[in-house]
Formats: C-alpha cells, structure tokens, sequence
DNA sequence: TTTTTTACCGAAATCGTTTTCGATTTTTCG
DNA sequence: CGAAAAATCGAAAACGATTTCGGTAAAAAA
C-alpha cells in the first residue's frame, strides 16, 4: 500500500507538500508537482477513504432504500441512480425494506453508522410515523424522498402527478368511446392509490359522466390473482362494463387474462388499462395500454437534487428544498380502441 | 457527535477504557462497563466507521458486480446477496456494468480504493481478459465469482449446472413424446449458451435421438423479437418440428407469441421450453414450461462463500476456494405435454 | 545593496478508534 | 503481615490524509 508518506520519502520531501501536488493546491511549484504525480502514478497511489473520511467527514457515498428490490419500476429508479451518482463519483449503497417500517428504520440507521453523505428513501407501506426520518434531517443528513413520500415531511421530494395520469388514462378511455368505465384500485396505504382513483374521478365528472361507487374494486394485494378474480366480479356485477383502469399493470394483466378465458373481445367490448408501462405489457396478448412511469428518470432527479443539496451543504449555502414532478405518459397499445 | 473521547470526560475515565469497555474486553471492572455502556446509550453514541475502518482496515462492505440491473434473475441474486450481507452485518455496493469490459474494469477499481472487503462480480459479456481480476485477487481483496465464471480465474465459484439443466428440459420434451426438437441458442460469449447447447445435444444423444446441426438457430439479442422471428424460420424450415428448447424465457415467450399467431397449437402440436423461470412465464398464455434458475440461492450462497473467504483472511487462516453448483428444476407448466 | 514581496515548503495538529504495554491497585495466600 | 498474583486502568502510538500557519529561499523592487 502506498501511501503519501511512501511517496514523500522516496522524494525527500514532506507529505504535506505531496498531498498538495496532489489536490492541485496553488503552492508548490510545477517542478516538484510533477515528480510527484510521476511517482504517484508509477507507484500506484490510491487514497486511503478512511483517512480521507476521517479527515474531510465524507464518504462520496449515497444509500438508496427502496421498498422491494425485485420490481421492475424500482430496479429502473436504481439504474438511475446508480448511474447518475456514478457521473459524480459516488458509491451506492442499496438497501431493501420490503415494504416493513422496522427495516425502514434500522436501515436508515445503518446508513447514517456508515455515514452516507446522503440518503434517498421511498416510503415502505407499512411506514406510518415518520420520526425517523425527520431525525435524521435535523441531525444533518440530506434525504431526498422518492415516489412513494409523505407531504408531512419537509425535504426534497421526486415523483410523478398520479391524479393526473390517471385521469389521462380514464379520459382516453372515454374518448375511445367507453360508457361505463371501472377501476381497480390499490389498498388504503400508499398515496398514490387515492391518488390514482381521484384521477379516475376527477376524468368522469370533468367529462360529464357520472362517478359510480360501485365500480370501484380495490385489490388488496395488488398481484396478478387480485385482477384476475376481481374482473370476474366485475364482469358479474356489470355485465355492461366497457372500460376498466387497473391501478397497476400486474393486475391489468391478470383482468386481460380472465377476459380473455371468457371470451370477451378486447377491446372489441371492453378496454383496458395497466399503469406503470411494464415490460410485460408489451409481450402479452392483446399488447396492454397503460402509463409509462419513468423509473430511471425519476432515479436521476432524484440523486442531481441529492448531490446538490449535498453540495450545498459542504459549502455551507442556503438549499430550498424543491419537488420535482416527472412527467408520465400515456402508451396505447392494442387493449383499448 | 459523541465520541469515545467525549464519554471518557464526561465519566473521568480515559478512551481506552471507554473503547474497551465497549468491546467486551476483559481487562475492565463491571462498574465501570456499566457506567460505560449507560452513559453510551443516552448520548447515543455510534463509532465512527472511518476511525474504525482507518485503524482496523475493514470496511464492513461488500461490493456486488452485475452485469445487467434490470434484469428478474440479477434483481433476485441482488435480493439474496444483500440479505445475506445483512444478516452478517454488511452493507452492499451494487454497481452494473451493463455487459462492458471497461466498466467492469473501472468498478473493480472503484470498489477497491473504497476499501471493500470482497468482491462478488459475474463476467460482462464483452470481458474477454481477467488480468483486472487476478490482479485484485493476487492484491488480496477476496472475489467470489457468480453466474457468468470463467474457469481460468482462481477463486470461489457459484453457478448452475448449466449443461445438465438443458440435458433435464430437453429430455422432458423426449420423454413427453417429441421427435424432433429444436434448440435456440445464444450467441457465441458466455460460456451458459455453450453449456445449454451442450446439454441440448447431450440429451438427445443420450436418448437415442439423432442431433441435426440444422435444428440449432442463433438469437443474436436474446430478445423477445428473436424469439418471434426465428420461430417463423424454424417452422419454414422445418414444418415437422415438435418441440423447441430456447435458452432463455425471453425467447422462448417471442416464439410462443408467433407460433400462437399461426395458429399452431401448444402443446398439441409444438411444446416449447424456456430457462430461468422469469415472472412472465407464469402469467403467459399458455404458460411456460421452464427451468427454475435460483437467482436468490445463489445469491446467497456466493455471499456466503465471500463472507467465510474475508473471514478466514481475518483471521489469517488459510482458505481453500469452493466452487459451489446451485441446484435447478424444471418446472412444469401449460407449453409442454 | 538592502528591503519588500512572492514562491515554495514543512512542522504539526487533527479526525476518532484500537490495542499494546506498562503501571498501579487490589486481592489472594503462604 | 508480606509477597505474589490478579484485576484494573491509562499513556501513547499508531492508521493516512488534510490544512493551517509560519518560516525560509528566491525574485522583485527600492
């Protein structure tokens, strides 16, 4: 291992005056700069982080805690982290919760014993008291919160208008012509499933239709099995049903399949839409309408407005806390008209 | 910030004895451990990594290499490392190389001027020299390779048995009564698409069937596009074909997408097979026959292995590397007989 | 030549923890 | 009671990099 005093020796000089040459400073002069550089190089010279953590309380290091590891849309918002902390020479530190407060909180605190420069965390669903978080804000930890967040907690937050993209997906449907339109919500928890509803609500009434309680099924665990069995229901109780907006793709894909098995032409006679632009949907059969939920971009705001509340910090500026919304999009594909 | 110095003043005692006390060492009377120990809990006091890690050169981190982030196989090698990690008290850098040597090359050297303790990395496509790797491991940074190995690297190994895993799906479509099978295989790198051709061979040999150089086609991408359209050739080619073996799901779904476009029916008339038991071949129509590649095992299991080889050279014991074959299973489902 | 300025360098403190080794105190036991 | 043994503690030296501050040498100005 080489170090700063291996190469001031070998020189006949201070170590001081070789970690100056190093990092640039103004004085010392070019002749002694450049053997240094020389021999840091010939010698294979890495600085030590420790040391360098230990002196400068940096670690060029973010922890990103995710709600579920194994998930498309968040396997893309850590591409984009990873990715953008990577440009700006940080280290990621991936930390699952699996939707558990518990492991929310121990997580966070194994993060801060390693001292991350700075966290980003999406809210597990499970997370109802938010103290945890905040302490970690008030002891000077910069975290920016991501798609799932809590408007109660006073940070920079990255996310998407749910109430908006929904009501895009409801109103295509009725453009496309669709009367009677359902929607398969998500549990009570997080934010987005209200939001997603509101959204469906807010495109019946702003188009003159009528917003019909009983159309709206929750599913309360979001798979695969909760679409297939609710459209059954739904096909039951509303025989007259043309459209259905699903809170997610997952479930679009399990109503597409029961559909499908009872013979009920899509989109012929019903329309449906997922929502997150998985890649299944666009492999199934029909291919499946839905809303393109910018995973990576969302990663990548995300860690820019880390790193700058980060920078901010180690210059000791003002930082505003900012929300950035993503921009979604609607995808159609052959599950609606 | 309480430091160990802090507690020692503010208990009249030096930090050594405060360190000690906290560390279980013997040489420390009970009254004082306790006093200690107290007086840590409410100032919550947390060693700081960078001191600790500068003094005892261990960074409690492991750095995890994949060649693909968005990808349900690595996301659940991820998963299994990282719980494994944590179990064990370690934290996990995940970096993606995104199948390019010089990225590899360049992880590789991050991860070490972070002072990780060991390494787990899976081959990008696109390596073709393991100097980079043999240089660390000869440096004495622990590496346990996963997945996608090479045999020409000295260390610890995790993988599947590739060739016997394709022999086992070939032979059930032999078994289930098909007479002319076809195989659709990778391109020519990693060393899995040799393996699977192999076993696709190996199978039919075995059974007494003959091996028709004819029947092996090449999906350059492994996409899904591959699959559909190579799935039209093999059926020009070849109308008489009855079974088709592909080397990934992701194939196997585009063939199963085109063949059920010509209307030919499966299994009735043509069983496919795909490997590695992604999401989607659960959810397809018809489902797919597949052969369970277990990411998390192995994920686990190479954790494991690196966390025995980092301790072993803690406690300067000589270690002897493992090489470690995760079982798999073919798993049954609507695509075949 | 003398004085002032500038360029260049190094000593030393510091970050917080760990651990050895010696010193002191207490206990044990003949 | 006195000597040996055991228990308990602290001083101090690392680990390696950073940075302030002062000092010397060289260049510029007088």
């Amino acid at each position: 291992m080489t170090t700063l005093k291996k190469i001031a020796e070998e020189l006949g000089i201070s170590p001081s005056t070789v970690s100056k040459a190093l990092k640039g400073y103004p004085d010392v002069s070019p002749k002694t700069r450049e053997k240094v550089l020389a021999l840091a190089k010939t010698l294979d010279y890495h600085p030590n982080s420790f040391a360098q953590g230990l002196r400068t309380n940096e670690s060029k290091t973010i922890g990103l805690i995710v709600p579920e590891l194994v998930h498309y849309f968040f396997s893309h918002i850590i591409k984009g982290v990873i990715d953008t902390a990577r440009k700006n020479g940080y280290l990621v530190l991936v930390l699952p919760t699996e939707e558990s407060y518990e492991d929310e909180v121990n997580q966070l605190k194994l993060l801060i014993d390693k001292n991350v420069d700075g966290i980003l965390l999406s809210l597990s669903d499970s997370t109802v008291n938010y103290s945890h978080i905040k302490a970690t804000i008030d002891a000077g930890t910069p975290i920016v919160l991501y798609d799932k967040i809590s408007k109660s907690i006073n940070a920079s937050k990255v996310l998407i208008d749910d109430i908006d993209a929904a009501a895009k997906a409801t109103e295509y449907l009725i453009k496309s012509g669709c009367k009677r339109i359902a929607h398969i919500r998500g549990p009570l928890k997080p934010q987005t499933t209200i939001d997603r509803a509101k959204g469906y609500k807010k495109a019946l009434l702003v188009n003159g239709m009528e917003f019909d309680r009983n159309l709206v099924y929750s599913a309360e665990n979001l798979s695969y099995e909760d679409g297939y069995e609710i459209a059954l229901e739904i096909l039951n109780d509303h025989p007259d049903i043309d459209g259905i907006f699903c809170f997610t793709d997952l479930v679009a894909m399990g109503a597409l399949k029961r559909l499908t098995e009872l013979g009920v032409d899509i989109p012929g006679k019903v329309s449906i839409i997922g929502f997150s632009n998985w890649f299944i949907t666009k492999i199934s059969t029909p291919t499946l309408t839905t809303v393109d939920q910018p995973g990576y971009d969302i990663g990548v705001n995300a860690c820019d407005l880390l790193l700058d509340e980060i920078q901010a910090k180690k210059e000791d500026r003002e930082f505003a806390y900012k929300t950035i919304t993503v921009p979604t999009e609607l995808v159609i594909r052959e599950s609606t008209k």
